[in-house]
DNA sequence: AAAAGTTAGTGTCACGGTGACACTAAGTGC
DNA sequence: GCACTTAGTGTCACCGTGACACTAACTTTT
């Protein structure tokens, strides 16, 4: 008997908490039926059409959350046979994605009864072993803001130097030195000076970058597509 | 409809060419029958069963090859729906594996009519996707040769470092500098010297050494496992 | 209008990892 | 004992990076 295949992703965005501190955040849905009925799970569902894995994410993404997202990679698939967690449950195999929006795309996100963020870095008991998956986007992320542009993915268009700082600080959980991180990125020649200012706040008006588009967001090998970008 | 879920491994092991030199090579399947038939393809099988993915990524390897690995981990999920390449073809999912078997082992493998070991940079068009999958495992592999300890799964107990050098030139396709190899290693702790040195050439004998058992060949986060010895 | 405050952006220094390369060590074979 | 071969050590220059002090440009306050 084959096990059944469906598709979650672990989405990313850097949303403003309670207390207005930008927070490293993640949509989840409650789960309206058996088993883990009543807990908060990745949303997802199952792998049904004629479309690549990438696409059927994307659109299962779009479906659930109403969200587009500005990166999207594949993170591992789960097929642990106690996954379901019951005796006669159905096998589920679940191959994961993780992806990242703009903090302006996470506010048109649908948020209902039943979808909601949460920080990503005191989560509640999640349904299945989506934790563990959490935890481990989590590190694939830390792991590929220091070698990568992915952090892009987290902004718009234009961005300061100190809000791309302020994307690494918060994944990264600890504060960078300014001269330092100018410097650095500087060097890898991610971004480009648009020539514009943010002017009107009561300090020297910070100079505002795009992201180089013709580079990917990503370096993954023979992996690379266009649409990485 | 859901599509068929397929688990394939992408195996390397160090083996002499025709010529003697030590190669990187895969072993491959020959398809007997469509699609592809007659084209060479990573071995794998359907997912049944109530086994973990590691699990059937592990039995399936010993069943089609024969071969234990001395590292395994999941590469990528491939399943764009032109895989099959056929009209009228069902759908195939594959979770892809990646194994590291040693010498010794891999010349334990069945080798007959149909499994064959080729050489990794100069294979010819295999069936589906299967170079691609291939390009990938190799870009990994050789990502990971730099941030992990992954090369003592071609090597057995004991080695000597230019043993484990070769491993690096020949993965990485250029020389290494021998004493700055010696540096780097000593310095990340990776191994440790057994005291023995292999007698009988006509030169200074070189020391023996065994990687440290204690740690795992490589830092996966939260994925890792007791079994990732 | 000058001073204070705030954030943007620059300059400097020390240190650690690494490539290049020359050297010494310890065996065998003639 | 000398040549040869591979093992293993030592040294130097360079570069990326953390720490930190500085200057620049703008608003607000006095």
């Amino acid at each position: 008997m084959q096990p059944n295949l469906a598709i979650s992703t672990v989405i990313f965005a850097l949303r403003p908490d309670e207390n207005g501190r930008n927070t490293l955040m993640i949509p989840l849905v409650k789960r309206i039926r058996e088993p883990h009925l009543g807990k908060w799970a990745l949303p997802g569902g199952p792998l049904v059409g004629n479309e690549s894995l990438d696409e059927a994410a994307a659109r299962n993404l779009r479906e659930t959350t109403g969200l587009t997202p500005r990166y999207l990679e594949q993170l591992y698939s789960f097929g642990a046979p106690e996954r379901s967690a019951g005796a006669a449950a159905e096998r589920v195999v679940s191959i994961v994605y993780w992806a990242l929006v703009g903090t302006d795309e996470a506010d048109r996100a649908v948020e209902s009864e039943n979808v909601h963020w949460l920080a990503a870095d005191c989560l509640p008991e999640l349904a299945f072993d989506h934790n563990l998956i959490v935890e481990y986007a989590l590190w694939r992320l830390r792991a590929k803001l220091n070698y990568s542009r992915v952090a892009h993915g987290f902004l718009g268009e234009e961005f300061t130097l100190a809000q791309l700082r302020e994307v690494y600080e918060i994944v990264l959980g600890r504060p960078l030195d300014k001269g330092n991180f100018r410097r650095s990125v500087e060097a890898s020649g991610a971004i480009i000076p648009t020539g514009r200012v943010v002017a009107g706040a009561s300090n020297r008006p910070p100079a505002l970058y795009t992201y180089d588009k013709t580079r990917s967001l990503a370096d993954r090998g023979p992996l690379n597509k266009p649409s990485d970008y």
